[in-house]
DNA sequence: AGCACGCCGACT
DNA sequence: GTCGGCGTGCTC
């Protein structure tokens, strides 16, 4: 071996491999974390250099070289390489897998004859916008003062988890001490994470006038590939010390990053997705431990993962609880009882009379109903038959605007059948209540209120939800209607009266979380009216007002809340106190699915047999999905629990390999599941 | 993931 | 006789 030769250890986003070692050409100067270009197989593909050594493992035969080397910008720090390693190992990815979509399109396709040009544009960034702020320098009280106070005179690795009603000023803490830690370094950068963008409206606009003198970048899918380029350059190269961006921003390069915010921490938006499900917010606890700098997690109803860590004193919990306008009163709870009301009643009684009288007083109304179209289901009352997708064991949603029915989970549209397609009968039903169909009965109760319905049919874009949203703010509609995107993000001024429907399904279901999530959403629906010192009211129609959820939303109380779900949660032995990983199995046919899983276990066994103590671990059985098949293929699913996560994981590492799944069937596998 | 190679049905 | 179905297997 010649001494000269140097070898290239490659990512690329090949599922299943690690890195490939390739041949460096004698003439190229190549560094660890550079974005290279490399054949595999016949084709070329982007990947990162993770390890320069002088020797291969790999028959000089098979062995190919490194095509091309992205110039002009600098590597992927070491901290970047750490980071998406500890992704990769955590959740049961390759490296590259993890790696490679993290990085913005334009700096993975093979540089071409014009790359030096379009790499110039890309640097381009507007200047800091030098405007003075739009949002005069609030006044802090004092738990804000001692909030910011206290982040921003920590050391080293300090996580905080800034607990605040909602209106509690929370944004203005984020602010200041993203000010405090900019103000210590010109090096220094801060990576505000955000839930769904669209959801967040306001807060980009607010971070960019609050610092007039930086450049703001921003990363979220809604951006185009040039735009994406554009910020994330400027964060990877520090040209850019504030990125503000959703889940995807998690995995931005920094040339010094001083501060991690996450706000809505307890969002479900954080951990969603594609293929390679991570948790953007356990992600940036993990990177600002290895940073050693501070993290704050900010939240009106924070995960019971980040309340548990609080409570264990591994989190710092700043609690604001004073709404920041001191005049804006907690609204007040009302339970419609609606197990005896009558059939034909959309609304209840206790709803029209509150509406009634908000109108009278020229305020607005809220109506939260989380599901969208006209009603969930089509019946035929001569012979049962329901609107069934043929795709789905789901029933497909009546839309009435536009004469079809849908489904929710495939997409598969029909139109409305003008008899029962079973039996013939000319009557077929709406059965239950959706956005549409309460948007319907409003108009026919109060005609001449100005009525918007906001949910994802009706508005597809930001740019139209935002000019929707505008009109409300400014008093030009009297009653709105929506699904969870009228939820959160925005203080109404003029709502008084919050009404939300339908919230029962949520509160049996056998999904823990799913209870806590409804705690959560009713509590910010309620938090949207209140803020301008309106008396407001929120009336929520259930069939179990003697739940003991109510009277914690009652009190706005979410600590205790938290703290009883935690005790349940302990006493189930459910997370945070254990470690779950989730394998899904999917085929044509559910036998297959199954045998696979039944398989899985008997493999599982196999391992744990050899450990001590079953190696920390309980496998459970295989079951079919509740929502069994979607677009044709059936799904079955298998939980796994550590007692620890290093437990979880070394089984999983040597359990995945192992199972080999029967022909067709498709297995994934989701590290911290958070939906069944 | 792609993209090849590899063995069995209906077509110019 | 072939064109092509997608089942398994490899990528330095």
């Amino acid at each position: 071996m010649e001494p000269e030769d140097l070898y290239a250890r490659v990512i690329t986003d090949v599922p299943l491999l690690s890195a490939l070692d390739y041949r460096v050409p004698p003439d190229m100067l190549l560094a660890v974390g550079d974005i290279v270009i490399v054949p595999v197989g016949n084709r070329k593909k982007a990947g990162v250099v993770i390890e320069l050594r002088p020797w291969t493992e790999i028959e000089k035969g098979r062995l190919k070289s490194v095509s091309k080397v992205k110039l002009g910008i600098p590597p992927l720090p070491a901290e970047w390489l750490r980071l998406t390693k500890f992704a990769s190992l955590y959740y049961c990815r390759s490296w590259g897998e993890v790696a490679l979509p993290a990085i913005p399109a334009f700096f993975r396709k093979s540089p071409g004859v014009r790359y030096q040009t379009s790499l110039e544009k890309v640097r381009e960034l507007p200047s800091a916008s030098g405007k003075n702020s739009a949002f005069p320098a609030l006044q802090l009280n004092d738990e804000q003062q001692d909030a910011v106070a206290r982040i921003s005179s920590s050391k080293g690795f300090s996580p905080f988890l800034l607990f605040g009603v909602t209106g509690s000023g929370k944004t203005e803490v984020y602010l200041r001490v993203m000010q405090k830690v900019l103000a210590q370094d010109p090096q220094n950068q801060v990576l505000l994470l955000v839930p769904e963008i669209n959801l967040t409206p306001q807060l980009e606009e607010r971070v960019a006038s609050h610092f007039p003198g930086e450049i703001v970048v921003t990363l979220n899918s809604e951006l185009s590939e040039r735009e994406r380029a554009r910020s994330w350059l400027a964060a990877h190269e520090g040209r850019s010390r504030i990125l503000v961006g959703t889940r995807m921003a998690a995995f931005a390069s920094f040339r010094q990053l001083a501060l991690i915010v996450v706000d809505e921490e307890h969002d479900l938006s954080y951990k969603a997705g594609d293929g390679s499900r991570y948790s953007a917010r356990d992600l940036s606890v993990k990177r600002a431990h290895d940073l050693q700098i501070p993290v704050i997690l900010g939240s009106a109803s924070p995960s019971l993962e980040s309340w548990a860590a609080a409570r264990q004193g591994r989190y710092c919990l700043l609690e604001l609880h004073r709404r920041a306008v001191s005049h804006a009163e907690p609204p007040e709870l009302e339970l419609v009882d609606v197990r005896s009301r009558k059939k034909e009643e959309i609304l209840s009684s206790e709803v029209r009379e509150a509406m009634d009288e908000t109108l009278g007083r020229h305020e607005q109304a809220l109506v939260f109903i989380n599901r969208r179209g006209f009603s969930p289901v089509l019946m035929c009352p001569a012979c049962g038959w329901k609107s069934e997708c043929p795709n789905c064991s789901a029933f497909m949603v009546y839309h009435k605007d536009s004469r079809s029915l849908v489904c929710h989970h495939c997409g598969h549209v029909e139109r409305i059948p003008e008899r029962c397609p079973s039996c013939g009968a000319a009557d077929i039903l709406p059965v239950g209540l959706g956005t549409q169909r309460i948007e319907e009965e409003i108009g026919r109760l109060w005609p001449n209120a100005r009525i918007l319905r906001i949910d994802r049919d009706n508005f597809k874009t930001k740019r139209a939800t935002d000019a929707a949203f505008r009109e409300v703010h400014e008093g030009k509609i009297d009653i709105l209607i929506g699904t969870q995107m009228i939820a959160k993000g925005h203080d109404f001024q003029h709502v008084s009266l919050v009404v939300i429907l339908n919230i029962d399904s949520q509160l049996v279901s056998t999904d823990i979380r799913s209870r806590e999530r409804a705690f959560a959403t009713m509590l910010q629906v309620s938090g949207r009216a209140g803020r301008s010192g309106l008396k407001s009211r929120v009336l929520v129609e259930t069939s179990f007002p003697s739940d003991v959820i109510f009277s914690y939303l009652a009190r706005q109380d979410y600590a205790g809340f938290a703290d009883f779900q935690l005790r349940m949660r302990k006493r189930d032995g459910a997370p945070p106190f254990v470690f779950q990983a989730l394998l899904t199995a999917e085929h044509r046919e559910l036998e297959p699915a199954l045998e696979t899983l039944l398989l899985a276990v008997e493999k599982g066994l196999e391992i744990q047999s050899r450990l001590p103590g079953g190696g920390g671990v309980a496998i459970y059985d295989p079951v079919p999905m509740t929502l069994v098949r979607v677009a044709n293929k059936n799904r079955a699913q298998l939980l796994v629990e550590g007692e620890s996560h290093k437990n979880l994981l070394s089984f999983l590492k040597e359990w995945l390999p192992a199972i080999e799944p029967l022909p067709g069937v498709g297995l994934s596998l989701e590290v911290d599941p958070q939906r069944f």
